[in-house]
Formats: structure tokens, sequence, C-alpha cells
DNA sequence: CGCGACCCTGGACGACTGTCAAGGAATTCC
DNA sequence: GGAATTCCTTGACAGTCGTCCAGGGTCGCG
């Protein structure tokens, strides 16, 4: 009926999902570059092997594609932190892995971020990628409070903010952070290290 | 020598420039619905009774017109927060100011702060607005940390956080409320007041 | 081998963009 | 009054954009 393969069932139904994959990740890199205003598709398709017609191919249309690398971008950033944090067995420990945690992911990955913040500005306008938005922002904010949770456990006393409260706050020194990193601050990576390290105990006053 | 009118002498030098507020303030009002990426000079115009080759007769080219917007918007927006503030008399009374003004800013200027955000993101990847966003940003920072100082003053502490910390985790909450409001969250608004309430003695710990 | 199904190319489409220049209209000045 | 300056409109320009499609490849199965 529908003449673009919504499903392939032909291989382990893989080869479509793997092309998408592959286009998805050279978006990413070509987004992160330009931002979203900035980024045509034949400027992603440049960055791959193949020709920009593709793209129409095994994406609907901008919207469905830039969504889709969105999701990959949670699947990677999420996962990672949360392995840094899990070994701390101290209170100070755990202050300590949050702030390198943020500190690492800061300087290794600063263009995804600024490419997360540009297209969760978009969101606040196209509603079309509010829902994708929101799945991040609620992944962020649980990764956020299994820290904190963690640090209660760990000091005997219960935290005294909402989970969306603390991530609010982590959020925004994160983000000044990112700022004054893109703008060439060398200090940035490292205040946002003694920041970090600095809020947790606040949120239990 | 040049054919623009860069310093109008004629009438008292204000013929000119009041056209170009006149124009900003439209353009304003574009920026605001559509954000940055969706608005064009001739979407600008059609908001406005004239046509849209006069943007190029008062402005050399969209990024000058942006960067003119931006400027009238820091100019508002500050200036009324402080008002707000410095009538407080007690700790607790400046504390809820706080809250206040920001609920208040947040609910009336919903779309003006969208706004914001947008353009600040923008600044991360276009080097054209970095100057005046961060010109914003310092703006900003000076006004929280006015509220912060002078709660040390009422309560006789000092704060224990530096200024542009401080302001980032102000910007984090309100950022957040932002996004929730224009959502459709009604308990947006009355949780910036109490997540800012909230926050001031933190700062002091 | 031959025939489909799948994959990809490259060009074309109409719409939209920022910019600019030519010229008409309005205003101001002498 | 006329002339000069300022203001604004209009139309065009060279691009770029997302989208679509006709047509070649390429691959694997019968």
């Amino acid at each position: 009926m529908t003449s673009s393969p919504a499903h392939a069932r032909r291989s382990p139904a893989d080869k479509f999902e793997d092309r998408r994959r592959e286009l998805a990740d050279a978006a990413l890199v070509t987004l992160a570059d330009l931002g979203y205003a900035r980024t045509s598709l034949r400027t992603i398709a440049e960055n791959t092997s193949f020709s920009h017609g593709v793209l129409h191919y095994y994406f609907r249309d901008k919207v469905e594609l830039i969504t889709y690398c969105v999701q990959r971008y949670k699947a990677a950033c999420v996962q990672r932190y949360d392995g840094v944090v899990s070994a701390a067995d101290t209170a100070e420990g755990l202050a300590t892995a949050c702030g390198e945690g943020l500190a690492a992911t800061l300087r290794e990955d600063a263009l995804l971020h600024r490419l997360w913040y540009d297209l969760r500005s978009q969101a606040l306008f196209e509603p079309a990628f509010r829902a994708e938005v929101a799945e991040i922002d609620d992944a962020l904010q649980a990764m956020i409070w299994r820290v904190v949770s963690g640090y209660a456990e760990l000091t005997g006393r219960a935290p005294t903010v909402s989970p969306s409260f603390a991530y609010a706050l982590f959020d925004g020194v994160f983000g000044q952070a990112l700022a004054r990193h893109l703008d060439g601050s060398d200090a940035a990576v490292d205040d946002l290290r003694a920041n970090a390290r600095d809020l947790l105990p606040r949120l239990f006053t």
C-alpha cells in the first residue's frame, strides 16, 4: 500500500534500520556542527557517501530525521553518565564523581550538548519536537535524581528538593558551563566540576 | 559618502531613531511569535504598515536588526524586575518578592523569554550574537546578584556562592518553568514562585 | 539466466530567503 | 513656487530550501 518501506521484512528487518542509524549518526555530526537552523538535508548528505535524495527514502521528512537523531543522542548520553556515578560508595566520592562526570562529558561532548540546548529551544516553538524533548528531559531528570538519591542513602539524610527542582538547578549550572566552554573559557570545565560538587549538599539543607 | 543614513542630522536626530525603534518592536513581536529560525524579514514587515524593503533602509542586515531588537528587550526586562525587588525591607519579604517578580514576568512575558532562550542558543552557533547575548547575560546575572546581596544585608549573613553560580541556578529554575508554562502546565507559575523562594536561602548555607 | 524487489542517484519543482537598486512619493528647505 | 533631501515601494536577483520522482543500478531468489 505505502510506497515507502515503513517496515522492512526481508533481511532480519535490520538492513533498513541499520542504514537509518548510519544516516542519523552522520546527521548528528552535521547538526552538532551547524545547529538546527543552519543544517539542510543536502548538507547532511554531504557528510555521508550518499546523495541527498536517499534521506527521503529512509525518513519521511526532516522532522522525522531530527527526531530519530535526538533519540539516538539520549541513549548514548544518559547511559554513559550512569556508569561514572554508580561506582561511588561514599557521599564525598559520589559528589566528586558527579562533578567529574559532568565535567568529562562537557569536555568531550560539548558540541552534542550544544545541539541538545538548541533543539530544546526549538521545541519551545515547534510542537513536533516537544514529545521527544520531553522524553529526554525526563531521562536526564531521572539521571540527576539517581545521584541525589544515592547521596541521600550514603548520608542518611533525605533530600529537601523535588526531582524536577534538582534537575533544573543542575541543568542551569551545566548550561552556563557549556556556554563558557564553547566561548573558549579554560576555567569552565573546572568550575562545573566544583559547582556540581558544591550544589549537591545544598539539596539537603 | 555612505548612501545609508547612518547618522541622521536633520530633525533632532530622532525621526530616524524613532522609526528604528518602531520597526524593532514590531520585529520583536514577530520573533517572539515564530522564533529566530522561522522569522524572515518579509514576515516582520507584514506586522508593520511598511513593505519589506524598508528594513534595509533602517538596518544594514538581518543581524543588525536582531541585535538591535535584543538590546531593546534587555532594557525593558531588567529594569522592570528591579522595581519589584527593591521595595522589600525584610529577608522574608525579599524572597517572596523575588519569587513573585519572576512568576509575574513568566506569566506576562513568556513569549519574550522564549525568544531570549532561543537567541541565547543561537549565539552558541552564531558568533555574531555572542557579544549582545553576553551583555544581557551579565545584566541578568547582576540583577540576580542584587537580590542575593540584598538578602545578605537583611539577614546579616554572607552568600556562599559566586554571582555566576547564583545566576546559573536561578536561570535553570526559570528556564524549566518557562518550558512547562508554554507547554500548558498551570502549576508552572506557582512552582516557579515557590522554587525561587526556596532557592534563595540555599545560597547561604 | 532472468525477473523482481530493493537501493540509490540526480535533476527538477515551487516556494522561500536576504539583499539590493531603480524610481515614485512625501517632506523639508530656500 | 521649485529644488533637494528623505522616505518608502516595488520588483528583481541569485541562492537555498524541502520535497518529490523518473530512472538507472544492484542484489538475491526462483
